[in-house]
DNA sequence: GGGACAGGTTACAACATTGTTACAAAAAAA
DNA sequence: TTTTTTTGTAACAATGTTGTAACCTGTCCC
């Protein structure tokens, strides 16, 4: 990393830490990462059953992290009147921000696994 | 993003699920991204009464979750035979190589934090 | 009327995690 | 001799989170 980033780093470091924070106990919720994951994984406006097929957990908890996400802006959601429901989700702009480091962090993960194999 | 990149995080996303979904297991524990977060900030070794005091977390918490990333080769752990003791945590080269990433999701986080203050 | 479906919500019991307290070790200082 | 310091660990109560089961809405179909 150059002086440079690191200097950037130093200051980034010492501000905002409250919201940091909040962002971070957000983050860390369990599934959450698992959501932004496959959301960034296919890009298409994905519906409710099939988040929670594929991150794997109930309607509850995908129900409270998908509620999270939209009030923190991440997600949208949509709602058509079809029968039955038909509820979309998709990233916002804010979120899609986020996947060049989601991204290149599971790159690691796979380079790891590939390794440790 | 190229289309060639989407195909690589298609064919990602089908593989290593296990791998990925362990990292994002363990990233989820609470104050795991916030110990990650001021070692990245801070690159030189820490003590663990000053990882402690900077995540404002009890001992149980830091040593759990200093064990786990020892345990999975992002820290390493040296003690020091002085009166009284001294420990201090590294981050590993694999860890180094994750920084980039984090570094990214972090800067995410703080653009984020400003927008919204 | 009685399903069936998607997409939830609510209540609650089961489970997981956290912080607190107590304790330890070792040597130097008071 | 007692205190002080750092770096933890063990036990356990308090707290937080999760999944389960039940229920709800709205409409189409039988």
């Amino acid at each position: 990393m150059s002086q440079e980033q690191s200097q950037r780093m130093q200051s980034m470091c010492e501000s905002a830490k409250a919201h940091v924070d909040d962002l971070l106990v957000m983050l860390s919720k369990s599934k959450m990462l698992s959501i932004l994951y496959i959301m960034n994984c296919d890009k298409e406006p994905m519906r409710f059953s099939e988040i929670k097929k594929r991150v794997n957990s109930s309607s509850t908890t995908v129900a409270r992290r998908l509620g999270e996400l939209e009030d923190y802006g991440l997600v949208t959601r949509t709602a058509f009147a079809t029968v039955p429901a038909t509820v979309i989700y998709e990233l916002t702009e804010d979120a899609i921000t986020l996947q060049p480091s989601l991204e290149s962090m599971f790159e690691w993960v796979l380079n790891r696994a590939d390794s440790s194999v």
